[in-house]
DNA sequence: ACTTGTGATGTTATCTCATAACACCATTGG
DNA sequence: CCAATGGTGTTATGAGATAACATCACAAGT
């Protein structure tokens, strides 16, 4: 853990929500100076590997990991109202496992993402 | 169906594989000659919008859709190794599902990909 | 102490992916 | 004839990510 990993983590953890990676690279000076892309994606990449940190993929996020070990597949609840986002594990055996099985398939990575209204939103639509 | 829209969804049916946006604009003209991105953009968003055309986020690709209704929600197997894809549909109430239920959201649209190795390159490797 | 290998960082430049904004054209219904 | 609508063409730009190379710190081997 360096100095530009516990930054961009701390970033993380203190937003709580998914951040787009050119939004830690501006936040990334304590000072307001900005970071240059690569120092904040290496950090990201490192923090990925170790699981302490998940890409979402179909927003181009970034997101602290809430819960799970090293190294975990996970999935996500996004509200495209407000940003939450909550972070679940899949079950194993689940059907979308199943169906990779039944092809023939081996899954070594997973990219399980869904949209739609959290609880808050939902009640003040 | 208009030129433009056929046109690109030729590419994708030809192609049966993933395709990334500016290969498409590459091979847009007959002749040659290369489309705008935003023609191609274009294109794209409508036929997704009619259940067509498949985005898969974890690679920024466009694949022709391979059964299912008009704007259905498709989950797929990819290979890591030659590339092969494959569009399953996902049961309702599988474990995600459930697990976004229990959550109290509602989900409107999901994104659930799977990387690994196919049957064949399984075999290879 | 010297050397070598490894992994992290800093820096510049560039590449890939996607959209904003505006002009133009065809179709349709008042 | 005249909006209003939806599609297209074009220019330019914004947003996301990585290549390549120089430098530095540290540990292992001699
Ligand atoms: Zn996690
Ligand atoms: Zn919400
Ligand atoms: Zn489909
Ligand atoms: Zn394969």
């Amino acid at each position: 853990m360096t100095g530009p990993r516990r930054r961009v983590l701390e970033l993380l953890l203190g937003a709580g929500e998914p951040v787009k990676a050119y939004d830690l690279i501006a936040r990334f000076g304590t000072d307001g100076q900005a970071a240059k892309p690569p120092t904040v994606y290496r950090a990201l990449e490192f923090l990925e590997r170790q699981g302490m940190v998940h890409r979402i993929a179909s927003i181009s996020a970034y997101v602290a990991c809430t819960g799970g070990g090293p190294a975990h597949a996970a999935a996500f609840l996004i509200c495209d109202c407000c940003g939450a986002t909550q972070e679940v594990h899949p079950a194993r055996g689940d059907s979308f496992a199943l169906a990779a099985e039944a092809a023939g398939y081996v899954i070594e990575r997973t990219t399980i993402e869904g949209h739609g209204r959290c609880p808050a939103c939902r009640v003040a639509a």
